[in-house]
RNA sequence: GCGGGGGUCGCAUAGUCUGGCCAAUUGCGCCGGACUCAAAAUCCGGUCCUUAGUGGUACGUGGGUUCGAAUCCCUCCCCCCGCACCA
């Protein structure tokens, strides 16, 4: 049988019995785990199946743990991106139509994606289809989509928003958007031809009084204003006077255009040519001077105001814009500038940049060579270091009045809010960089009013939610301090937008909420979504999700809803019986949006006992090393996997692929042999099924405990989430010691045989669960393997294994020696072991031991060599230094344990003579040191207990 | 720059928290052998150097702590991820 046909027997059988339909059972402990939902603009991809795969391997493992598990799986469609590919197919785009074409989709079909909402059929059913085929325990009835296109889902967010509102955890303010001006509207990535990743940056404007009209300047670095020493233009631009509020401003002849979409009233006045300006006085905000304007060729009336303020001591540009000018007095000549007075001005130092110095422009510019200002290059680079190494090691200086001795980054505000407070500066925004939107327009920034903010810089709800955090249990441990820290650094969050798919905002018609702040509390909708989902839009009242979810009367919420009371008890019940959630399994990349926000609304919507138990955050997925993209030709759909390697050799190779942190490595040289592996499993199984010798051998119960052990570690790394580890032991170790045993037995015994197939499909089962389910049902056994414990094995007895340990170990050092001594062929091996005087020696260093396992030589020595043979004597000392000194340092901390049962070496060695000769094909001899013929004398002396002297011949 | 995670024997991975059973796990690859007319599959053995075994060197670099360091501390170098309004 195949692996496809094989996998869909048993997800058939699954589906039959209706395994993964999970009700509540109040007998049972539950275990509710869950994954963020997808975005659906595509199919399921290597990476999301990695995620899913870790909470169906956790599904499965806690099934088999006696859990009443419930794993359900939902599907995400808010926002713009399905929006946006819409209506690109709608126009016509070729790119995505290519990309839609790509996927596998008809032509057909793809006219039909000119409507968003077919993205929203299409794509989830064929997710549910993939992943069935990739064998996940999902419980479907609970399956839904987002916004308002699913009316109960619609109506559980505007109750959490209208809670939200009610719970002041919300606020309003402004926002910056990137804007196409041309079709007037935001502008988000996905609607861009080209400055993706591009965002607004704010600026302070800073206003420069002359006689009738301000000059304007845009800075990043207010604090730099107490270094003020000239302002510069454009002397071969045209500049515009414009009335903005009660003033007039000159500035670039874009910026009043800008200045509108920012919320300040303007009015065009007429044009002002920049050698107009030049040679002009302003009074400089801060520092209460006038100075002068100059002419420089790196200002451009088309950027930003198109009027930079200078500040030499700290800007590499302003430096050497005047040493250029002071360098001419031709130019000054040129402009009608007084050359003297141009001479005159001087950079002033206003902060210390450590090793810079105070006066880092003119130092670099010096230490750079730069000849003047249009090494634009070496100028640009010089800026960026300096603006990181100043705003990260910069202290401002005692000139600088009421920041004095503050780091740049605090300066920096203090002084900006005072310009602003005092009328002296306001805030602007301007993007990072160009973007031209997909109307070919180029974008601008537009301040939004009335935008709504979920407030999680509050101090409060931020307190709150730590708490919930400090009680989670975190996978892998290491997570924890990136959640703490994100939790502190967390700003307030722009959750509604002006258009995309979504849920309206309940009280204003205009917003529709943001897709990451409507996926914060949904896995709470899950527990009730299958009832929820047939009430019409009348019935979903808020009173009803009150009900449900909260303290709300019941009561009420029947006459309000027309459902009938003891239902909406019985949905509150069920809420109650699986929520909190046990475990959520994420990418890593949510730690700082996602996951943080759903706690921060569990805490705001939920008493404590519903707070979320658990997180486990996992790497992305690499593809041979490295990162998969559609453009590297190495991304890999899951329904092409499946369909290629069979769903248990994806699942078996991805679980291999890593765990914690660390980015998962897929390797697909591995996923073309791991079906092998899986099949080879599989008639090993139906071959041995009630095989095996029914007399006992000695080395049975040495097998017996080291599957017990193997295990005990298997389970305990499961437990943490650790199946690649758990896979490893049970799938790769276990059968390494198997072989051992067959090698030691010739044949297993019936008992062992058995339980060794029975652990090692239990414990495979979560990981692969189409073979274990096909391999358990071949060994003859009854049931779902689903429906088995989990192998627990225990801690191994120390004293069962010692003994074997040194066969193995025996022969590893036999071998050794045959192949360096080169004998091919050997008439003999003689195994010699320790003479009693030298386990007794090793018994009392162990008495003599400290807590570190340290022995004192000479105390040793006295203690023991009246025990040891006269003959043995010279022997004995040089036996005891060694161990003193050699061994016992590499035997480790508690080394006397292994040795506190004198096991009888002679006897073993003896017993497995006929082992040895299958082996080596010659005369084995196993003798105590005491016999050993003289003439192996040099080799005798070697022997130590458990490590038996071997001499070849 | 800030925050987080890393750098291990061809490749990939384990080990690091809790220092010594670590020349170091496991998979892939490679080499040799068995089986076979042959191949595939499977099985056995090997895969740092040296050596009739318990010796040397080695876990990014350079120091330190310790009887002892892949593991703890410090320096430096390098790689990956995030720094948001985007799912």
């Amino acid at each position: 049988m195949n692996p496809q046909a094989l996998e869909k027997k048993w997800q058939k059988k699954w589906e039959e019995a209706r395994l993964f339909e999970s009700e509540p059972r109040e007998d049972q402990d539950k275990y509710f785990v869950n994954s963020p939902y997808p975005y659906m603009n595509g199919y399921l991809h290597l990476g999301h199946a990695f995620t899913y795969l870790r909470a169906d391997m956790v599904s499965r493992y806690q099934r088999m743990k006696n859990k009443n598990v419930l794993f359900p799986f939902a599907f995400h469609c808010t926002g713009t991106p399905i929006v946006a590919a819409a209506q690109r197919v709608k126009e016509g785009e070729k790119g995505q139509i290519n990309a839609l074409k790509q996927m596998g989709l008809s032509k057909t079909l793809i006219k039909t994606f000119s409507k968003p909402e077919e993205w929203t059929k299409h794509f989830p059913d064929k997710a549910i289809e993939d992943l069935k085929k990739f064998g996940t325990s999902i419980d479907w009835r609970r399956s839904f989509i987002t916004t308002s296109l699913n009316p109960p889902y619609d109506g559980f967010i505007r109750w959490q928003f209208n809670k939200l509102l009610a719970g002041e955890y919300l606020i309003k303010g402004t926002f910056p958007v990137v804007w196409c001006p041309k079709r007037e509207t935001v502008v988000g990535d996905h609607d861009r031809l080209s400055g993706e990743g591009e965002t607004p940056q704010e600026y302070t404007l800073l206003k420069f009084k002359g006689e009738d009209h301000f000059l304007i300047a845009a800075t990043l670095r207010p604090e730099t204003v107490f270094g003020q020493t000239n302002l510069w233009v454009d002397g071969d631009g045209t500049y515009t006077k414009a009335k903005v509020g009660n003033e007039t401003w000159v500035m670039s002849q874009k910026m009043p255009f800008k200045l509108k979409l920012q919320g300040h009233k303007v009015k065009e006045l007429g044009k002002i040519q920049g050698r107009d300006l030049i040679g002009q006085k302003y009074m400089a905000p801060q520092i209460g001077n006038e100075i002068i304007v100059l002419p420089s060729k790196f200002c451009d009336a088309s950027i930003g105001s198109g009027i930079v303020t200078s500040v030499p001591s700290d800007s590499p540009d302003d430096y050497q814009g005047l040493v250029d000018l002071q360098n001419s007095s031709s130019d000054c000549e040129k402009w009608g500038l007084d050359y003297e007075l141009v001479t005159s001005v001087q950079p002033i130092a206003i902060l210390d940049s450590g090793e810079m110095g105070t006066l880092p422009a003119p130092k670099l510019c010096k230490e750079l060579g730069i000849k003047n200002q249009t090494q634009r290059k070496k100028l640009e680079q010089a800026k960026q270091d300096l603006y990181m190494h100043s705003f990260n090691h910069g202290i401002m200086l005692d000139s600088t009045e009421y920041v004095a001795g503050k780091p740049v980054e605090e300066a920096r505000e203090i002084v900006k809010d005072k310009l602003i407070e005092e009328g002296k500066a306001v805030i602007y925004y301007e993007l990072t960089g160009p973007v031209e939107s997909r109307w070919l327009a180029d974008c601008v920034v537009k301040i939004v009013d009335n935008q709504w903010f979920l407030e999680y810089s509050s101090e409060e709800w931020t307190k709150t939610t730590e708490k919930a955090l400090e009680t989670m249990e975190l996978y892998p441990f290491k997570a924890r301090s990136q959640f703490e820290y994100v939790l502190q650094w967390l700003k307030n969050w722009a959750c509604v937008r002006e258009k995309g798919l979504g849920t309206k905002l309940p009280w204003d018609d205009n917003w529709v909420i943001e897709s990451l702040s409507d996926s914060t509390i949904y896995m709470a909708y899950y527990t009730v979504a299958h009832y929820l989902k047939d009430l019409n839009e009348k019935q979903l009242k808020e009173s009803l999700f009150d009900a449900i979810f909260g303290d709300g009367n019941t009561k009420l919420a029947a006459e309000e809803s027309g459902v009938k009371q003891a239902e909406i008890i019985r949905w509150r019940n069920e809420f109650n019986y699986w929520y909190p959630y046990d475990l959520r399994v994420s990418g890593k990349d949510l730690i700082q949006n996602h996951l943080s926000f759903s706690l921060y609304n569990h805490t705001a919507m939920f008493g404590e006992d519903k707070w979320p138990r658990g997180f486990a955050v996992n790497g992305w997925v690499l593809v041979e090393g490295e990162k998969m993209s559609k453009s590297k030709g190495n991304f890999f759909t899951l329904k092409e996997l499946t369909s290629k390697y069979g769903a248990d050799v994806v699942r078996f190779t991805l679980c291999n692929a890593g765990e914690g942190l660390d980015d998962p490595n897929w390797e697909i040289s591995f996923a073309e042999t791991a079906g092998k592996k899986l099949k080879n499993w599989l008639s090993f199984v139906k071959k041995n099924k009630g095989k095996g010798r029914t007399t006992t051998h000695p080395i049975d119960t040495w097998f017996r405990e080291i599957m017990a052990s193997i295990a005990h570690q298997a389970n305990a790394a499961s437990e943490r989430l650790k199946f690649r580890t758990s896979t490893r032991l049970l799938f790769f170790e276990l059968p390494q010691y198997f072989k051992w045993y067959i090698q030691r037995a010739d044949e297993p015994h019936v008992e062992i045989l058995k339980e060794y197939i029975s652990i090692v499909n239990r414990g495979i089962a979560p990981i692969v669960p189409h073979t274990a389910e096909e391999a358990w049902s071949l060994s003859g056994e009854e049931d779902f393997i689903l429906n088995q414990p989990f192998p627990e094995g225990h801690k191994p007895d120390l004293n069962l294994i010692t003994g074997e340990d040194l066969v193995k170990q025996t022969l590893e050092d036999t071998r050794a020696i045959l192949s360096i001594a080169g004998i091919d062929n050997p008439e003999e091996i003689v195994f010699i072991v320790a003479p009693e005087w030298k386990w007794n020696a090793v018994h009392t260093a162990g008495e003599l031991a400290d807590s570190r396992g340290q022995v004192k030589l000479a105390q040793l020595i006295s203690g023991v060599m009246p025990t040891i043979p006269s003959e043995s004597k010279k022997l004995g000392a040089d036996f005891l230094k060694k161990w003193v000194l050699k061994d016992i340092p590499s035997l480790g901390p508690d080394w006397q344990s292994k040795y506190a049962q004198q096991v009888d070496e002679a006897e073993i060695l003896s017993a497995s003579v006929d082992f040895f000769t299958s082996i080596f094909n010659c005369k084995i001899t196993v003798v105590n040191a005491d016999q050993a013929k003289s003439s192996m004398a040099s080799k005798t002396n070697q022997s130590s207990p458990l490590r038996p002297a071997i001499f070849v011949s």
